[in-house]
DNA sequence: GCGCTCCAATTTGAATGCAAAATTGTAGGA
DNA sequence: TCCTACAATTTTGCATTCAAATTGGAGCGC
């Protein structure tokens, strides 16, 4: 198994919650599941840490990093501003076709809405969010941007929501493709900063910070 | 040693450019230079790696990051968005004693721009620039953006400048504080990003990526 | 009965050793 | 003379081993 494999994998653990955030990360257990010993194991939680998914004390072990409030409007804030640049970005550089490729998954999305399936809803946001992000064709961002997401994927995309907010996340959107359509930087960059605002008011709202016995998979239901 | 020194250490060669971009990382050499063994070593150059400085090639060993022209740009690109962003949230939180820390520390810039020390006007700029950041009191973003800098120091801190490009910089420089004790949180986010485009140009125009035998270094003087 | 101290056991952090892969140097042939 | 194939050497990547630090608990004193 190769080096960025076993930091992939742990990434995924933390991310899926199946180590929730707080908690000690089991060495010896890892290793086994993993089928490696602990010297790559360790690597890669030195890698983790420094992305802020692990939080490392000397001596005392890893943990997998919880989010305070002020981390999570943190990370939103960091999140807004590199989808603000990649909005403006991407209206300079994104092709006609990968203007049509967005539409249509900006059409799914919507099916999904009116289906009412957040899942899928969900999956689709994050599609678009992630393909308007490497339309701006700057790697350099879009590993910024993959790292910062990661770290609130669960509070992002795990949120309920209520109808209104459902509504006017989707109205956004609609705005959102049809900037990008116009090719409107200023004006996509300011949507997106309003669409990551209201999402982080949501979540901040819904007290939905890593704290103690915050079990966010339990919420997608 | 612990192992965020380790860390750090290893950075600090690489920026100083004593392991020059592109050249092999020589392990074993490293190892008795810093008095260590070759894991706590691995696991440093690991985390270098996930933060761009080192390129790690399969079975191949690590070497010292080399920046295209491409990378260049791409991470000026992102230090724009980070510093403009930077400087709206500054404008909402800086407080009055820290304006007026930043406004001592630009007359003493201008001061070095008088006397025509390149050397220490970039140690002042630098500590503006970074000051700026701070204020905007968001840990998240001041790390992306000492992780970013880091990356093209040696091309944004080490280019020389002609009479006119500095002059026009200190005065970017003035509107730059101007826009902070004005608050202006819009302005200021525009100088910013007009400043680093500045910054961007000449640091590409002078060639300055780091391709084969192209070192920075011999060019301070 | 409660708390402190000291010791054992577990766990972390680092060094060493070993197998696999790549690089190099060399010899043989065209 | 140059290219190719092969072997020796070096280097990487990982498992194991060892020392140091921490945690938990038993025993002792108050």
């Amino acid at each position: 198994m190769l080096h960025e494999d076993v930091v992939g994998r742990i990434r995924t653990i933390l991310l899926d919650g199946e180590i929730p955030p707080g908690a000690r990360i089991p060495e010896r257990e890892l290793c086994e599941r993993l089928g490696i010993s602990r010297t790559p194991l360790r690597e890669a939680l030195k890698v983790l840490a420094a992305e802020g998914l692990v939080q490392l004390l000397p001596h005392r072990g890893s943990r997998a990093a919880k989010l305070t409030d002020k981390d999570m409007r943190d990370l939103f804030e960091v999140c807004q501003g590199l989808e603000a640049l990649a909005g403006e970005l991407a209206c300079e550089r994104i092709t006609d076709a990968e203007i049509d490729e967005i539409a249509a998954a900006h059409a799914a999305m919507v099916q999904h809405y009116r289906d009412g399936d957040l899942i899928q809803y969900y999956r689709g946001n994050r599609a678009i969010h992630e393909a308007i992000v490497n339309a701006a064709g700057n790697p350099v961002l879009a590993g910024l941007y993959t790292s910062v997401t990661a770290r609130i994927r669960r509070a992002r995309y795990v949120t309920p929501m209520t109808p209104q907010r459902w509504a006017l996340a989707v109205k956004e959107h609609e705005a959102i493709l049809n900037a990008l359509q116009r090719r409107d930087g200023t004006g996509l960059s300011h949507i997106l900063r309003a669409h990551l605002r209201h999402k982080r008011e949501e979540v901040l709202q819904a007290g939905f910070a890593e704290t103690e016995g915050n079990d966010l998979t339990l919420r997608i239901a």
